[in-house]
DNA sequence: AGCCTACCTGGGTC
DNA sequence: AGACCCAGGTAGG
């Protein structure tokens, strides 16, 4: 099997739109783009998931995808020793090990396809039946205004120590920042998997790389801001805690509990630690509440008329509850629906007032 | 318990 | 040109 071949996994445009679940705001690591070899004229989105490189595009019925580099030790895959989910087939070519060739040169897989097929299905969730979830959260009128153009969003299941610190970054912070700072974790203490195009890519560090003191001052000369210390301390103190074992914990506990178990951490508040448990801790009726839900909540879902001076932990549960009334089980993902409905509309906002005001310029 | 303020930085507005 | 505002918040008072 080849890197350069497209491989094909069924799955209809109804049940998965890649743009906007790779970009929406869930994970940072994946970037509009092709290789310069690259002949077709669709999009096509290239990043790193499960410490390998992918390339992704979709047709009508399937999701393509090839495997453009992969860290040949990938012993700290998630997926593998985290999760546990994946028993791993691994391709041992005897050959290819005596000869030291660099991973660039490289044009084989290094495992069997049903691995990499297995890794998009736990990634996408595709177990979960979604144009049924969306059939039953358009039960709440305002999802159904919103779902029609917001189709087949769907949740990811990422790696809880690369989503940890993504929204450590992700405070107070624009996208395409968050995406700057995550992308200088992974250069500055990640393993590099390979280069294309005098590209680099590189795997998201272990939290271990986090821990020395050293690494505050690093990151603050790489314009992380008050981030930093966070970023240094929570990564010390998820090694206190026991590592990776306690993220397989955590994960294991009741939504409320690990909600309770992630704020102790310095720099994760209720909002990341929603995030956390919804996107990488399998805890699917999360809500993480923002500047955006919180208006949306305000509008929709919370009795009219009250004055709202402030975000206190007990509006902050009461809209994560009224979320969950509606919604059921999976309300995080419907509300992660909602939630890349609003900053889209949010976003061409933006755009319409600035195209206004240049024409009113002229 | 609720409310306030400081916190880094980069991009946009006026 | 140079304040000022804001962005998927949190800690500490």
């Amino acid at each position: 099997m080849n890197r350069k071949i497209w491989q094909k996994l069924k799955c209809s445009q109804s049940e998965l739109q890649l743009k906007v679940s790779l970009t929406g705001g869930q994970s940072f690591r994946w970037k509009i783009g092709s290789l310069p070899e690259d002949n077709f004229i669709d999009e096509s989105y290239i990043g790193v998931m499960g410490n390998c490189v992918w390339q992704f595009r979709q047709t009508e019925n399937d999701l393509l995808y090839r495997v453009l580099g992969e860290l040949k030790n990938d012993s700290s895959n998630y997926y593998n020793q985290v999760r546990m989910k994946i028993s791993i087939p691994t391709v041992v070519d005897k050959k290819k090990s005596k000869k030291k060739t660099s991973v660039m040169d490289d044009t084989k897989l290094f495992h069997s396809l049903d691995y990499y097929e297995s890794l998009l299905r736990a990634y996408f969730r595709f177990d979960v039946n979604l144009s049924e979830c969306y059939a039953e959260w358009s039960k709440h009128p305002h999802f159904k205004t919103e779902s029609d153009k917001f189709y087949a969003i769907r949740v990811l299941d990422q790696d809880p120590v690369e989503n940890l610190f993504s929204f450590i970054c992700s405070q107070n912070n624009h996208i395409s920042r968050i995406s700057s700072l995550v992308e200088k974790l992974c250069k500055n203490y990640g393993p590099k998997i390979c280069d294309l195009n005098g590209v680099a890519y590189h795997a998201f560090p272990n939290f271990d790389e986090l821990m020395d003191a050293k690494v505050e001052q690093e990151l603050r000369n790489e314009s992380f801001g008050y981030r930093a210390k966070f970023i240094q301390r929570a990564a010390v103190e998820i090694n206190d805690k026991g590592g990776l074992d306690w993220f397989q914990k955590v994960q294991n506990m009741s939504y409320k509990d690990a909600h309770a178990e992630l704020v102790t951490l310095t720099g994760i508040g209720p909002k990341v630690a929603d995030c956390i448990c919804l996107m990488s801790l399998n805890h699917l009726e999360a809500i993480p509440v923002d500047t955006h839900v919180l208006k949306l909540a305000t509008e929709h879902y919370l009795p009219k008329g009250r004055e709202i001076k402030s975000m206190t932990p007990k509006l902050y549960n009461e809209i994560g509850d009224a979320f969950r009334q509606v919604y059921g089980p999976l309300s995080g993902w419907a509300q992660t629906v909602l939630f890349c409905a609003d900053l889209v509309k949010f976003k061409e906002g933006k755009s319409k007032e600035n195209g206004a005001k240049k024409k009113r310029k002229k």
